[in-house]
DNA sequence: GATGCTATTGCAACCTATTCTCAATAAGAA
DNA sequence: TTCTTATTGAGAATAGGTTGCAATAGCATC
């Protein structure tokens, strides 16, 4: 089942509806690998439908969101604006460079084992774990050595 | 050498000033051990000056996080607010509950790991790791199963 | 296909955390 | 004490995101 599947059975579920602007945002979530703010999102469903507003792209992402379907990512270490991807098996987390403001993704098992951890330690449930982690970048090292 | 000496210290390295709204606000940092997000030690620099502004307290956060002193850290999924915390050798990171908003703080090994897989494998250097992990706490997950 | 209920939309106003502008003040070097 | 300029308080500005509302449009039912 494809990514706009799941999401419009999720959304039928829920008692919702399926719109020509859901449909578009789907897609656009669906068929992007990089990782899209609102902003990037509503830009690039103006192609489709000119009149689509940002409001809507905020309120599809949040019910897609209630819904398990995507996940937020902040990027920067002031966590100033949200990126949003579909939720996969593979997690993928960030590193900003605090200099050159670079992004690096990057992969951990450890972070599987930290959920892991902290299910068994606290007793809890966790649906998403965000983890932002900031330096810099092996260029900005190299020049700030320099100096 | 205490946090208010480091911080003036490196204040003054800076070529800035020890002001007594600074004095003020380092005292706060350094003697609770909650973690104050802007608002909060506003509120707690009114005790001792009325006319200290909120201004200056995030100014002078801005100051101490640029020096390395303090580091944010965020407490909930949405990431909408700052706290902040002297930076020491135990680091604590949180777990926010979804449903009834309780924060857990946790420790945990893995993060120290974390970092140097990734000063190894991505040849940075790490300044800070914020991490968010969201989900239910054990109340509410338990609530949760009965419904 | 037409009808009716109500979820969704676009728009504009709003909200909240934080930053900026600017004139006045006050560190602290000389 | 004087002078330079970093810092301050006040309030306006900004940025990202949300909300109220009237109009629109899914979609279940006839």
């Amino acid at each position: 089942m494809t990514f706009q599947e799941k999401a419009s059975q999720a959304i039928r579920e829920a008692g919702g509806r399926m719109t020509a602007q859901r449909q578009i945002i789907l897609e656009l979530l669906e068929t992007s690998d990089e990782h899209l703010d609102a902003e990037e999102l509503h830009r690039r469903a103006r192609v489709q439908d000119s009149d689509i507003s940002l409001a809507t792209v905020y309120r599809t992402l949040n019910t897609l969101q209630e819904a398990g379907l995507v996940q937020q990512r902040y990027h920067s270490p002031e966590h100033s604006r949200k990126y949003v991807e579909p939720v996969h098996a593979d997690e993928e987390y960030h590193f900003t460079c605090r200099n050159c403001r670079r992004v690096m993704p990057f992969h951990s098992e450890l972070m599987q084992q930290l959920k892991q951890q902290l299910e068994a330690e606290l007793n809890v449930q966790v649906f998403n774990a965000c983890v932002c982690v900031d330096g810099l970048c092996p260029e900005c090292r190299a020049s700030s050595h320099k100096e």
